[in-house]
DNA sequence: CCCGGAAGAC
DNA sequence: GTCTTCCGGG
């Protein structure tokens, strides 16, 4: 079954037990998922978005943060101090435009991501922990006080993320044709056939789709969780030839 | 505009 | 640890 999701830093939950304050990125995913227009939109590469209005997106950062003297400038700092964290990458050239780092995809089932040592334990089809919404339904997503995040029905053992908060690309399988290196599962013996059903959740455009759709290089080396392995740094139009 | 060091808040 | 603030430099 194959689940190709996001990297390590997409699952962690807007209201992590360390951090109480929102984290930048997961504001820009909220605003990119609701789909706000305006201030902030997606671009024409899987995960690229362009600030359309920066001192705008600012004032309403500033006001999440109870911070009134936030600026542009002092934005984009802290957006460059995601280029370390290999969150987001600038696009060069671009005004305005970063693009988040979903190059590293890792593979995960979720009710918790299994160990490499023991990944042929769960590998079935997971559900998303919450109830999917549509994004219509008034309800902040990507988290915020007092939304889905708050009121999730179960102690959820994993972070996790909201439906709508993506980019809804790869139309075709060509994205794997690209300079992305995604990862996926390789084929366990173990698994046996396990589809119960492959519809997954793409209700919102999600992008779960079995890894069966894209032909993958089986060594491509995935790294979990806690890996951090340094080969992708993808790079934009320009590939070496 | 964009970059990153430095210091400090929390 | 994650920004916020300030800033010299390209």
């Amino acid at each position: 079954m194959k689940t190709v999701l996001f990297p390590d830093w997409a699952y962690k939950p807007a209201w992590s037990p360390g951090s109480r304050q929102v984290q930048l990125w997961h504001f820009l995913l909220e605003l990119l998922g609701r789909n706000e227009g305006g201030a902030i939109g997606w671009g024409g590469e899987w995960g690229e978005f362009i600030i359309r209005d920066p001192e705008r997106l600012a004032r309403l950062w500033g006001e999440r943060k109870g911070k009134p003297h936030m600026n542009y400038d002092k934005l984009s700092r802290a957006l460059r101090y995601y280029y370390n964290k290999r969150i987001l990458h600038k696009t060069k050239g671009k005004r305005f435009t970063y693009k988040f780092n979903f190059s590293k995809l890792i593979l995960v089932n979720y009710p918790g991501y299994l160990p490499p040592s023991s990944h042929q334990q769960l590998v079935h089809r997971a559900p998303l922990p919450f109830p999917f919404l549509p994004a219509e339904s008034g309800l902040p997503l990507c988290g915020g006080v007092g939304s889905l995040m708050d009121r999730a029905v179960q102690p959820l053992p994993h972070p996790f993320l909201l439906p709508g908060c993506l980019p809804k690309p790869l139309p075709v399988p060509q994205a794997l044709h690209g300079p992305f290196p995604f990862i996926s599962a390789p084929a366990h013996p173990a698994v046996g056939k396990t589809e119960p059903r492959e519809s997954g959740l793409n209700v919102n455009g999600w992008p779960h789709r079995s890894s069966a759709d894209w032909d993958v290089n089986p060594h491509i080396s995935w790294n979990l969780l806690g890996g951090e392995k340094r080969e992708d740094e993808d790079r934009e139009g320009k590939d070496a030839d």
